[in-house]
DNA sequence: TGTATATATAAATATATGTTTATATGAGAA
DNA sequence: TTCTCATATAAACATATATTTATATATACA
């Protein structure tokens, strides 16, 4: 699909670097990257995310905890169950840009 | 600007999460961010980004070894200068999408 | 060769973070 | 109320990370 788009320089001189470090660190860890791979493919209760990704409840709770202090998620509950879905899908888009760059680094160097 | 793009729709169900989190964290430290942001106005030696950042130069030094490794910096030498530049653009593209949303979420919730 | 400068490395320390195990909370059903 | 299920919290621990201070390396120049 084609698109016209309004092109805004990358511009970084007026970054946040507070706030900014604060979301990548909470993208940090391999555990909490794979929730959100999880969470974007939709809204979901906790024991979904335990067993699509086999942890312990207990590390899942923690995790989703500190997504959701970075703001990367927003909870709902529903009854005993507790949905958590991603507060905005820029962050698949930002992540999937990343990865790309990841595989391309890889690519041209050996190890990371 | 006005330009025609091929729209990628994103997807992360094939991200590598061991990679994505790797450069994540690379850039989850206010310093080594704030150490991207001076290497987007071009490249620097080490002495420079000391002195625009107001940091001591091991920890300097600490910092762009760690980017080094997560291979978001490239380095060369020249005499005795080591100058450091950033290894792709996409680097900065990618910090200024998550500035831009790191703002939005902060401005609808009160506090991090 | 000796000295000064630029940068890296090492050692030491403090703090933060991820993980596990055990327990508490809170909602619904019997 | 009591039981069960879903989830959160707490405690304990191990590991990783950021920072400071001190020192080493390497290049240029006198």
């Amino acid at each position: 699909m084609e698109k016209h788009v309004k092109v805004i320089p990358d511009d970084l001189t007026n970054a946040d670097p507070r706030a900014v470090a604060f979301l990548a660190k909470a993208m940090g860890d391999e555990n909490r990257l794979r929730i959100i791979m999880v969470l974007a493919k939709g809204k979901k209760p906790v024991s979904r995310i335990v067993e699509e990704m086999g942890i312990s409840q207990p590390l899942a709770s923690h995790h989703l905890k500190e997504l959701k202090r970075a703001l990367l998620v927003k909870v709902e509950r529903n009854g005993p169950f507790i949905y958590y879905e991603l507060a905005d899908q820029r962050i698949v888009t930002i992540l999937s840009n990343l990865n790309i760059l990841a595989a391309e680094l890889l690519a041209n160097r050996k190890a990371f």
